[in-house]
DNA sequence: TCATCACTGGTCAATATGTTCAGCCGAAGA
DNA sequence: TCTTCGGCTGAACATATTGACCAGTGATGA
């Protein structure tokens, strides 16, 4: 779970060029092909890397609008309305949250206007009392994991 | 930039199979290994597909807490703040939105009291002029791409 | 009718992979 | 001090995959 400066490594040489292997990456930590392996085993098998998933771009899908719904939810139904949510598929992410909203939901749509429909789809089940969404303009800092990890990397 | 079904059958295949490689996918969906290939490098070039980063759970890294923040801005100071955000490893994503707040910030830190450091650091700067934080709780549906892959696969 | 395009099924050499091995080293413990 | 242990090295091996080709085929559209 503590992550030292040789694990750090492979994880931003391979956040950066993903196509690379485990040969190449050897090739250039410097270390042996075997050590990158067992790094990169203990590394999954901890949980620190979950995965080597397609990053898809919703916008390049026909998706361009991005936006984020806070609901507050009828109490006692909040299993209900995630299993209502979860069959949404323009529903990328589902939160619970504290504060005034119980849930943050990231949303996309084909336009705009399409985003009404799929905020109606989204709202309307008996659960919901209330809805507030915030469209996304732009992503100044797309989601990273990198300097992140340099910091964990360098703590221990 | 459109999709068809073999496409959303590689995207979703690759999604839940990562390391499966080009020759096992052909064999799988049942076409030539030629044809896969030349259909991920469209998708590549096409950005529907951005990579194939590392997926790192922060809180297997040591960050268990994530936190959205919505933050104000003075009017003009929108760039120095984005630039001063992007230098807080613990701020994984800023997205800039419409609504009441300006900003919409995704945090992680290594436990509540740690929260308050992150929080303190990215609110200490001269252009904005409010935040306000909930703390994630839960994650029933953690960020997912299938279902929308899917729907846009059968669209087209 | 012809040209274009995507797909097939095949080849080829080059490369990477998974696995195993012995040996080395530093740290921890007896 | 001696021993054990875990991690790393450098190497070997057979196997699988990759990237790059090619000719042939069928559908599409000009």
């Amino acid at each position: 779970m503590a992550i030292d400066r040789l694990d750090g490594r492979i994880i931003v040489l391979l956040a950066r060029e993903p196509r690379i292997g485990v040969l190449e990456m050897s090739r250039r930590l410097g270390v042996a092909r075997g050590t990158v392996q067992a790094r990169l085993d203990r590394l999954q098998s901890n949980g620190v890397i979950r995965g080597f998933g397609p990053q898809v771009d919703p916008a390049a899908l026909g998706y361009p609008v991005t936006a984020f719904a806070t609901l507050q939810i009828r109490q006692g139904q909040g299993a209900d309305v995630r299993a209502h949510l979860a069959t949404v598929p323009e529903v990328l992410e589902l939160l619970t949250t504290t504060g005034s909203g119980d849930m943050l939901c990231r949303l996309v749509a084909r336009s705009n206007a399409d985003l009404q429909r799929v905020i109606d789809r989204v709202v309307g089940f008996d659960g919901i009392v209330r809805a507030s969404t915030a469209i996304v303009m732009e992503n100044p800092v797309p989601l990273r994991i990198i300097p992140l990890v340099e910091q964990a990397a360098v703590g221990e």
